[in-house]
DNA sequence: AACTAACCGAGACGGTACGTCCGGTCTTATT
DNA sequence: AATAAGACCGGACGTACCGTCTCGGTTAGTT
């Protein structure tokens, strides 16, 4: 795991080990930096200087600010918990799952870093997999799990084309927040929930 | 008009006038790195060389390389012809406005500039309005119009939340643009049409 | 006369006649800035920005800045009066002909001007011509009248090496301003006075 | 020691010394364009281009291009040898020792450099401070010691104004050299110290 | 306990690009 | 024709970061 770093999966066990302190100081200091001046004001120099950690070291775990700042926004959104365990409908269902999403984008630092990270996974491939690996992939899985339920309980249709369902529903979130700026709220989740379950009922 | 560019509207006539080549020869240059480097090997340094343009007389006339690239797209945006006439359904004119939409976005320069606009927008404010008022804007009136007339036509509901079909277009096309990658085909298109028409009828 | 400026001597009579008070403004302005900032801080554009008068027409009346800044040191510099009538000793004479020149080079503008202007007179042949001729000459005449009336009145001997003298008197003074730093006081004066005549004598 | 250089007087051990080939590098590429082009076609930029150091390497080392240019005058003042063991006549001795310092003022390199940086001197105190006391003091301590060992040989008067005297013969040299223009020729140096030292005897 | 490989901080270094200042030249309309 | 205004080219400035490269000094785990 721990992609991003350029670690061997299996440490050669020799000499030093790397100190775990020196990577949470790193992504904290890289955190902060992130909510105070957004990714156009990471600089490997500034987490550093913050940080205390030499730029030298900063290196020798990640490729570059990217990668650093993907490793921040992971540490983060792996603590948000899995889809709860899903009683109600499919559509309640929905609107649980994306509110708590929107919450995230809505805040600083998270929707700051994603914002940022966007026109380099154009650039960097490792980046980009790394990014649909570890942050996308996991809300696809979600959502998918969420549909194959409602399918099987009858709520959904059963040809439904659950792609093209989570393009529906993640493509105009992402629409608002990295392009025309609207506002992320609970009552537009409640119109885009309800316009895909039309379709997808 | 002219977002982005540092001159008056009504020219105060004094002194010698802006030629008007000097900024052809600067969105020349500009497409032509864009195109070779994408937006992270844009600098002005390297557009002033191309072009024979001074990099002053670059300043004088964008606030900055972003704004030369959004220029840059403009000329290209504006070059597209706008929805045709519509003499079929509804759900054809969708799909005959959005298959050169998606062949611009899969175009090298294009698809680039776009991509790498993106993360700006947060940042830069200015850069922010110009790319929403003189790029998606259009693509948001030519769409409204076209569901207008599906709703004249009694093709779509009438109490149809076209602001939210329009982002229910838009948002899967940028979505795969931008972060899953998934390609942008003309099949794509169609599914994602019918799915929309579905809610929208 | 008035060298350093470019203007014709028979002016070509036609068209707008350049009006005199551009030029005093423009000396204003110098003299100004170079009270404020020195001779590194004047540059053509502060001038023109100033003043008032646009940059080429600064341009069509002296060569460089180095010229203006001549322009306005002579400006100040014949304000000055002649040596005294001289009814006392050569020695009384020469400290009151040496006193006001270092109240001079004490002043802000005037010590910054001829400071600014020296290592200028080594690059540009026309600016050391126009120093030397029109501020320096005027020192050396000067002096060349008092040390010959010094002796005609049988005050000094007949085969002084005058010129030499006269280095001897104005290189310590501009040794002492431009290198060693040390401070240019009437006492000074004094020191310097005393030792050459106890040579000249 | 070591004025002008940004560098610790006992290094901290810390982190990759610096290359002394570096500085050596630069030394010699100050020399050469100061000797092609004098202290105005001097720029740190050249310097960079012309060694193939860094840019930001010079700065590292050196705080503006007047620092670099004094330190390439160090290097080579310091090449002299000490004024000779002197045997003969003060008079004697005295000649003996501006003559090269004449020499080298005529030289292409060290006078203009010299010329260049006098007017920096009234702007920049650390300038001004490392000119006196890495330049100029040496001189005045030599001559400070030729007349000191003047008067306990009884060729000078015991009373002397010894400052007075260096003022008066380096005085009259940079004169020439700086303003008036005149020649500093061998004759020029004898006639100047047999009048001071009809003063001093 | 000594060895030794890796970690780590510090800082030199070569680079690229930045955005700005200023110098000069030119072009236009106005006076 | 002189002037004001301002576009334009060009050179250099000093700075910010980048990513790499030595250094010296820890700090484990073998041997």
């Amino acid at each position: 795991m721990e992609t991003g770093r350029v670690f061997h999966e299996t440490p050669p066990r020799l000499g030093r080990p790397p100190r775990a302190a020196t990577g949470h100081a790193l992504l904290k200091a890289t955190r902060e930096i992130l909510a105070l001046k957004g990714v156009h004001g990471l600089t490997v120099e500034g987490v550093a200087a913050r940080s205390g950690v030499a730029k030298t070291t900063i290196y020798r775990r990640w490729r570059s600010k990217e990668d650093l700042a993907l490793a921040a926004l992971l540490e983060m959104t792996q603590q948000e918990p899995p889809p709860t365990g899903q009683q109600g409908s499919t559509r309640t269902a929905l609107i649980a799952y994306l509110g708590p999403l929107i919450e995230n984008l809505n805040s600083k630092v998270y929707g700051r870093v994603v914002r940022g990270l966007i026109s380099d996974l154009a650039v960097d491939r490792e980046l980009a997999r790394g990014f649909r690996e570890r942050v996308l992939a996991r809300r696809v899985t979600d959502l998918q799990g969420l549909l194959q339920r409602g399918i099987e309980r009858r709520q959904l249709r059963a040809d439904l084309d659950t792609e093209l369902v989570i393009d529906l529903l993640l493509g105009p979130i992402y629409y608002r927040l990295l392009m025309s700026g609207e506002p992320l709220t609970p009552a537009f989740i409640n119109r885009l929930v309800r316009a895909v379950m039309a379709y997808a009922r």
